[in-house]
Parts: C-alpha cells; sequence; structure tokens
RNA sequence: GGGCCCGUAGCUCAAUCGGAUAGAGCAUCAGCCUUCUAAGCUGAGGGUUAGUGGUUCGAGUCCACUCGGGCUCACCA
C-alpha cells in the first residue's frame, strides 16, 4: 500500500519545485477518519514555499493520477494532511499476498546477500547465567531474527574469557570448599564465590578423584572443571529457551595467533600508547576520548581492553557487513575506548551498533529482589524458565523498550491467566486453530475468491492490520527493538478477538464462509511469523 | 561532581522522522456463554506526559535548566 502511494508521488516529482520523493513519508492516522494513510508532505513543502499548506495539499490531490479501483478517497485535512483512503475491494484482495507470502510473508530480502554479527551474552564461565544475562540471551537473539526477517545472514556469537583474575578466584574457590570436604577448616574470603554450585563441583571432584587433590593448583583442574561444568550449565539453559551461538570466540585465541602483540605493536609504532608508571597506556584522549587508559598492566597482563580492540578489528577483518555488540548497561562506559581504537585503526565503526539494555528488577511479592553473582543471592535464569516456562521469558524479555529498566513481576509472570500477555496472543492463535478444526469437519473450504464479501469494519479493520506486518518487522529490525512487533501483535491479536465475536464463521452463508476461513488463515499466519521473530511457540490448543 | 539511560492513568507499559482528540493491558465497577475455545468481548471511571522556560504551523517526542531514580566513571571484566 505504502508503495503505492509512494508511486505516485513519484510520478508527480517533477510537477513541484519543492517535492522531494525522499521526503514523503506515509503515517498510519491514529483516529480512522482520517483515512488509511496520511502524509505530511505539503507541510513541509509550504514551509519552504511560504504558501498555504492546505492549498499545496489540494494542487497535489489534482495532480497525482491514482487508480480508483485502489483508492476511494483523497483529501486535504487539518492543517495540511492529505489522507488516503483505500476501497474495500483492493483490500479484501490484498489478503490473497499474505496467503501466498505463506511463512514468508513478512520477511523482506531489503539486506539480501549481506552477513551480520550479533554478538550477545558473552557471559565468563564463573557462574550460572542471572535473570540480568536472560534479558541480554532474549534481546540478542530476537534481534538476529529480526535481521534475518531482513535478508541478512547473521552469526550469533558468544565471547568469553577463561583466563585472568576472575577466573583464578574460580579455581581457588573450588579449591577451597573441596578442602572444607576433606575436613580442612578454611578461611573463606568474601570476594570469592559463594554460590551452592562452586560446592557441588567441588563435591563431584571429590567422587571422582578422592582426596588426590590435596596439593592441586587451584588454577589447575579446579578451574579447569569449574569453567566445563559452568559452560555446560550455560549452554543448556541457553538451549532451553532455544539460544544457540554458532561462534564461541575464546580471549585466549588472540594471544595464541598473535593478534594481541601485533595490535600492541601497532599502537606504540604509530605513537598512539606510551608506558608509564610501569604500565602501558593508550592515549585515548588524543581519540576524542576523555583519558588515557591502561592497556597493559605493570604486572605485564593486558586489561580486558586490549583483547577488546583485537577481538572487534577481527569481526572487521572477518568481512562482516553488519556488526552488533549487546551489553548491559553496566558496560556502557567501556565501548567508546573501543570504538575510538577502532576507529583510529582504520575500521568503518559505522558498520558496527552496540545496543545498550537496561537493568532488569526482580520483583516478588511486590518487593524488588536485591543480587549479587557473587554473593550468590539472585533467581538463576535457570530457574526462571523453569518456573514460568519458555515462552513467558522470552516475551517479558522482549516486550519492553531495551532502553528502559525491566520490572519482571514474578508472581504475575507466574500467573497463567489472562493478566499474562502471552497467553492473549496465544490464545488467538489457538483459538483460529480451532476453528478450523471444527469448519474442516464442517467441509468449508478456504475460498480466497470470496474474499471481497468481508466488508463490515471488523474485517477491513483486520485485514489491514495484516498488511501492515511487514513494515512493522521492518522499523523493528532498524531500531534492533522488538517491542515494536509485540505491541502490533498484541494490537492484531484484540483485533481478532473483536472480529471472532461479531463475525461467525459457521452459521454463516457458505460463500461468506470460506471467504472468513481464508482471513483467518492470514490471522494465523502472521501471528506465528509474528511469534517466529521472538522465539514465542504457537500453540494449537491451550 | 562528569557521562549514559529513564520519568506518561492506581500498577506495568505504548505512542511510527516532530503530526490531528496521548493509547493498551492489569486492577476497580457494570454487562455478555443452549451457537466456531469466556485465557474472550462490550461499556464506565481514571492524565497539568515530574517541573519551568525555549524552538514552530504543531512538542510526550527536539534544546536549556531544575527535581527524582538507575548504571557508570580501575593497572576488574
Amino acid at each position: 500500500m505504502k508503495q503505492y502511494l509512494l508511486s505516485l508521488f513519484t510520478d508527480i516529482q517533477d510537477k513541484f519545485e519543492y517535492l522531494d520523493v525522499n521526503e514523503v513519508s506515509f503515517d498510519i492516522p491514529k483516529i480512522e477518519t482520517h483515512g488509511d494513510y496520511s502524509t505530511n508532505i505539503a507541510m513541509l513543502i509550504g514551509r519552504k514555499t511560504k504558501k498555504n499548506p492546505r492549498e499545496t495539499a489540494q494542487e497535489i490531490i489534482y495532480a497525482l493520477r491514482y487508480d480508483p479501483t485502489i483508492i476511494s478517497k483523497i483529501e486535504v485535512a487539518g492543517p495540511g494532511f492529505i489522507n488516503f483512503f483505500f476501497s474495500t475491494d483492493y483490500v479484501c484482495k490484498s489478503i490473497s499476498k499474505i496467503l501466498d507470502g505463506g511463512t514468508s510473508f513478512g520477511r523482506s530480502d531489503v539486506n539480501k546477500g549481506k552477513r551480520a554479527n550479533v554478538e550477545f551474552v558473552s557471559a565468563n564461565p564463573t557462574g550460572p547465567l542471572t535473570v540480568g544475562h536472560g534479558r541480554n540471551a532474549v534481546s540478542g537473539d530476537t534481534m538476529a531474527n529480526l535481521l534475518e526477517a531482513t535478508g541478512y545472514e547473521v552469526d550469533r556469537e558468544y565471547y568469553f574469557n577463561n583466563a585472568g583474575r576472575q577466573m583464578r578466584v574460580l579455581g581457588n574457590s573450588v579449591r577451597l570448599r573441596y578442602l572444607e570436604l576433606l575436613g580442612e577448616t578454611t578461611e573463606f574470603p568474601e570476594d570469592h564465590y559463594q554460590g551452592e554450585y562452586i560446592a557441588d563441583i567441588a563435591k563431584s571432584l571429590f567422587e571422582k578423584h578422592g582426596n588426590a587433590l590435596v596439593n592441586e593448583d587451584p588454577e589447575g583442574l579446579f578451574k579447569a572443571e569449574a569453567e566445563m561444568v559452568i559452560f555446560n550449565d550455560i549452554s543448556n539453559t541457553l538451549g532451553k529457551i532455544g539460544i544457540k551461538h554458532k561462534v564461541f570466540f575464546n580471549e585466549n585465541s588472540l594471544y595464541d595467533d598473535g593478534k594481541i602483540s601485533g595490535l600492541l605493536d601497532e599502537f606504540k609504532n604509530r605513537g598512539l600508547s606510551y608506558e608509564k608508571d610501569g604500565a602501558v597506556w593508550l592515549k585515548l584522549s588524543e581519540l576524542g576520548n576523555e583519558k588515557d587508559k591502561v592497556i597493559v598492566k605493570n604486572t605485564g597482563e593486558p586489561t580486558y581492553r586490549l583483547p577488546d580492540i583485537a577481538y572487534h578489528a577481527t569481526k572487521f577483518d572477518r568481512g562482516y557487513d553488519f556488526i552488533v555488540d549487546l551489553f548491559g548497561s553496566d558496560h556502557t562506559a567501556t565501548y567508546p575506548d573501543v570504538m575510538a581504537a577502532l576507529d583510529e585503526l582504520g575500521y568503518d565503526t559505522t558498520k558496527m551498533k552496540v545496543m545498550i539494555h537496561q537493568f532488569v528488577t526482580i520483583i516478588k511479592d511486590g518487593k524488588a529482589v536485591k543480587m549479587s553473582t557473587r554473593k550468590a543471592n539472585y533467581i538463576t535464569l535457570d530457574e526462571l524458565i523453569d518456573w514460568v516456562g519458555a515462552d513467558v521469558v522470552r516475551y517479558f524479555f522482549n516486550m519492553r523498550a531495551i532502553s528502559t529498566h525491566l520490572n519482571f513481576d514474578l508472581n504475575l509472570a507466574v500467573k497463567h491467566s489472562d493478566e499474562n500477555p502471552v497467553f492473549y496472543l496465544q490464545y488467538a492463535h489457538a483459538r483460529i486453530c480451532s476453528i478450523l478444526r471444527v469448519t474442516d469437519q464442517e467441509g468449508l473450504k478456504s475460498d480466497a475468491t470470496k474474499l471481497t464479501l468481508l466488508i463490515t469494519d471488523e474485517e477491513q479493520k483486520l485485514i489491514k492490520k495484516l498488511l501492515r506486518f511487514p513494515d512493522v518487522v521492518e522499523s523493528a529490525a532498524t531500531v534492533l527493538d522488538a517491542v515494536i512487533l509485540c505491541a502490533y501483535l498484541e494490537e492484531l491479536a484484540g483485533t481478532f478477538h473483536r472480529f471472532y465475536t461479531v463475525c461467525r464463521i459457521i452459521g454463516s452463508e457458505k460463500e461468506l464462509a470460506e471467504g472468513r476461513i481464508a482471513l483467518i488463515h492470514a490471522v494465523k499466519l502472521v501471528i506465528s511469523n509474528g511469534l517466529g521473530i521472538l522465539g514465542v511457540t504457537s500453540p494449537q490448543k491451550m
């Protein structure tokens, strides 16, 4: 529909000095009487020509040569809007486009042939995934789905570090719990990992090796076992909500293949780094950032910054057209350093988009649950999934804009009731499936040639809503946020439920019934395509 | 103190590039099942969009300041 309107304006572009097709946009008015689509172009032109926008709008309408079987009315309204009304016949017939599109309706190929990399989760293997990681995991996977829906070939990537201080502490935490099992009294430092999972790992080591590990290095088997168990746990949890990364990128590999030392040399040769107090500093203040930062500590160990830069350089070197990083707001301060360095190294950072999601607050019994990874008083993502189910987890994390704080109300999520929006959508789908089972028994078929009979208000609204789906997917993919899609699907479900209460299928005249069956097939398709992008299932029955 | 994010109905949140009368859900109240799934539908009440000023044909949206909340400012990641 939008494309058709745009083509009309392209045809008349030459007739108006200030008319630029690139400036013409079409909105869907909030109020029905303002038409199916509306444009403010006459007001934009009016600003330049100082002419009354309403007059300009009228001149444009006279010039437009449109097919009256498609558009039933064009009018000037308000301060100079041009409103377009599509004919009911055209709206009805558009349903076949949806049915023909099938599972690919809503998808586009605007980015066909391009490759994208989405990095998300990227938690180091020091403990189970928390609810906060859950938001990252779900948002990242959904972003990847959205990009795929616009034609990208997407690699989902997980970056991790199994070296460094945190992992040493992890190994030692396991070692101390192990020694406790042997009856030794040990001091368990407060900065060590307090979680029960540490004791579990120690216990399994004790069962396998008895007391043979008394003198084992904390960085030896203790660390290795912990890493393996925890990683296994992480990927199991991700698997439960349908997430599978294609690439697990280990920070260590950057050392092994010389990327780190090469980068260090390059910084030095280009005069971008210097030594001070036994450490190596990067001249970020000269690259437009606030202050210089250490890239190699006086212990000789790099800070996270150096491998981070090297890592992102590999993403560019691997030839991606679009690179997405997703992390929580606690990392806000870190990425400008990486970006500045990459810029200086000559990488085109406009190809890269850093997405930051705000924190998740778990609300239980009306109160916020305080969480700390080290102290282990947190709710794990795994527990959450077991508790409320994968669909609810995925939907709850998708239904809020990632830039806003998310309150995850456990008491609400756990309710399998009408307070829970995900069921509202799934119910619409299940309801359609149920109708189709019954109509099938009655021998009624879907008949797209009867679509022009769908002229009631409820039917027309429903069809127009369905036709918006590709635009919604495209917008959601552009901003990399599924919240638009969730809002759309909830509207669509509502529009369907209203149709359902007013427009009966069984009991209607056969031709009308068969046209309506074609319509609900289209609704079913759009709901399940939409839920599919969100990673939520579309149940046949509820 | 500096940077980033946020503040919209009692609660949780929408609002397309700055568009026309700020919308949903929940909660509250009043209705609707002998008929395709009532996990549904209809109706009612509920707002100085935190505040003040500015930009313009038009501001929840952009700018400045103020207030309130979160995150962050490491030789941790």
